[in-house]
DNA sequence: AACTTTTTCAACCGCGTAAAA
DNA sequence: CTTTTACGCGGTTGAAAAAGT
C-alpha cells in the first residue's frame, strides 16, 4: 500500500526495460553535458533512474561506438584466449575488443561459450562426479574446462602461437589451408586425446 | 497451428573499493 | 581518521524470442 523506505536517493526510480523516451533524455543530456557523475546526472536529466541504471544503459547499449550483434571469428577467438588468461574479468577482456562491453562479453561466454565447454566436457568424461577444476586466472569459473585446456586440445600449436602475440586484426584469411574453424566446428571436434 | 522448452540478452543486484565529506 | 556516498565489476535473473514437438 505504501511505498519506499528507500534511501531518499533513488526514491521512486523506475526499473526495467527503457522506453524510448528515456534513450533520447539520457543520449541528448550527454551530447550536452558529457558522461560520468551518474547519479547527479540521472536527476539534473530528469530521469527516474538511478544513477547506476543510466550508467549501464549508456554504456552498454547508447553510446555511439557500441558494436551489437555477431561476434566475429576473429572475435570469439580473442575472447578465448583473453578468458584464457585472466578469467572471467570481463571490464579487462571488453577492453581488448573494440566496440564490444562486458557485459556482452560475458552473455556472450555464458551461452555460446560455457555450454558447449560443459557438453564437450561430458563427452569425453561422462561418468565423472567431480572433475578436477583447473586452477586458473585467479576467478573460479563456473565451467570445468577452462579454454586455455580446450585451446591446448583443439588448435594446433603453430596456431596457438600465431594467436597469442599479437592477435590477428587481419590475419591472412583467405590462405590455401584453415587457419581457423567455427565456433560450432570447434566444439564438434572429438577432444578424444585428452586422457 | 498451438503449445512447450530452450536460448538469448538487457537489466538488476550485491559487493568491494575509491572518493568525498 | 572515520563515515558516507558513488562507482564499477561480476554474477544472476527473467521476459521475450527462437527452436523444438
Amino acid at each position: 500500500m505504501d511505498k519506499k523506505p528507500r534511501n531518499s536517493q533513488d526514491a521512486d526510480s523506475r526499473k526495467g526495460p527503457w522506453t524510448m523516451e528515456e534513450d533520447l533524455i539520457l543520449i541528448n543530456y550527454i551530447a550536452n553535458h558529457g558522461e560520468g557523475v551518474w547519479n547527479s546526472l540521472a536527476k539534473a536529466a530528469g530521469l527516474k533512474r538511478t544513477g547506476k541504471s543510466c550508467r549501464l544503459r549508456w554504456l552498454n547499449y547508447l553510446r555511439p561506438d557500441v558494436r551489437r550483434g555477431n561476434i566475429t571469428q576473429d572475435e570469439q577467438l580473442l575472447i578465448m584466449e583473453l578468458h584464457a588468461k585472466w578469467g572471467n574479468r570481463w571490464s579487462k577482456i571488453a577492453k581488448h575488443l573494440p566496440g564490444r562491453t562486458d557485459n556482452e562479453i560475458k552473455n556472450y561466454w555464458r551461452t555460446r561459450i560455457q555450454k558447449h565447454t560443459k557438453q564437450a566436457e561430458n563427452n569425453y568424461s561422462a561418468p565423472q562426479t567431480n572433475p578436477e577444476v583447473p586452477e586458473q586466472a585467479s576467478t573460479n569459473q563456473v565451467c570445468t574446462v577452462s579454454a586455455a585446456d580446450l585451446m591446448e586440445t583443439c588448435f594446433p600449436l603453430s596456431f596457438q602461437c600465431n594467436m597469442m602475440g599479437t592477435f590477428p586484426e587481419q590475419l591472412p584469411m583467405e590462405s590455401n589451408e584453415q587457419s581457423y574453424w567455427s565456433i560450432e566446428e570447434l566444439w564438434s571436434m572429438p577432444l578424444l586425446n585428452v586422457d
